[in-house]
DNA sequence: GTAACCCTAACACGGTCGTGTCAAGGTTCC
DNA sequence: GGAACCTTGACACGACCGTGTTAGGGTTAC
């Protein structure tokens, strides 16, 4: 009996009903069914959704990004692919300048926490 | 004389002259740039930016991916922390039946397909 | 000096991500 | 047998991704 229902489970792991059902979707945590159907989370599947949650939020990663990762781990091709693409990098030193980079996700972060700072007042 | 400006680029790559600005800040390809500012893509940018249309179109990835797993690369604390949790798979071998969680991925593609259908038609 | 090019900033638009909510219909439990 | 739960499917919504386009203003080259 120590599988839990969608409604339940959410409740001790912090996500939504919702949210955990696209999680699973999402390929990332899918919890065996019942005979009827219903999702039955053991504590395997809990320990596995707390420790995504802190994932997300400590690095700022979304779902479709783990699920990225997972798609690079999977399919060596892929893997591969990337990697050669990303070493790849210029004979003569001339392309990235160091800070350079960063402004692309530092541009999401602040249009994110200034839409946030909007909510708040309002 | 070897550095092309972004139009010309643009020309002998495949991009338009938009998606290069943009894939450089993605910070993906950054060329140098001449002293009034102009972007001066040399025969190694060149070449970087036909194998990254390359990498998109073959493995179906997008800017975005691609970014994230530079971004993976270059952070350790990242890297080790989604490593950790794609390798932390179920004790019991309860979790993923080997292609269920294809489907997500699918579905994206599926639906992009069916709307692309839609516009030929018209 | 002027045509042709470059720059950034911005609007627009369909598609995806993350999320809530609601509807129509099965299941479980007293 | 009805309340309280579960299922899938859909609409909604704001933010982001990929992309084109346009506007206002410098630069280059003839």
């Amino acid at each position: 009996m120590d599988a839990l229902t969608v409604n339940e489970a959410a409740a001790t792991t912090g996500w939504s009903p919702r949210m955990l059902r696209y999680v699973e979707r999402a390929g990332l945590v899918v919890p065996p069914r019942s005979d009827a159907g219903y999702r039955l989370y053991g504590p395997g599947q809990l320990q596995r959704l707390r420790t995504l949650r802190e994932l997300l939020e400590r690095h700022d990663v979304g779902l479709a990004e783990v699920s990225f990762a997972r798609r690079m781990r999977e399919d060596a091709g892929l893997r591969e692919a990337v990697d050669e693409w990303l070493s790849a990098r210029p004979r003569r030193p001339d392309e990235v300048s160091p800070g350079e980079w960063l402004r692309f996700e530092q541009d999401k972060h602040e249009r994110l926490l200034a839409a946030q700072s909007q909510l708040e007042v309002r």
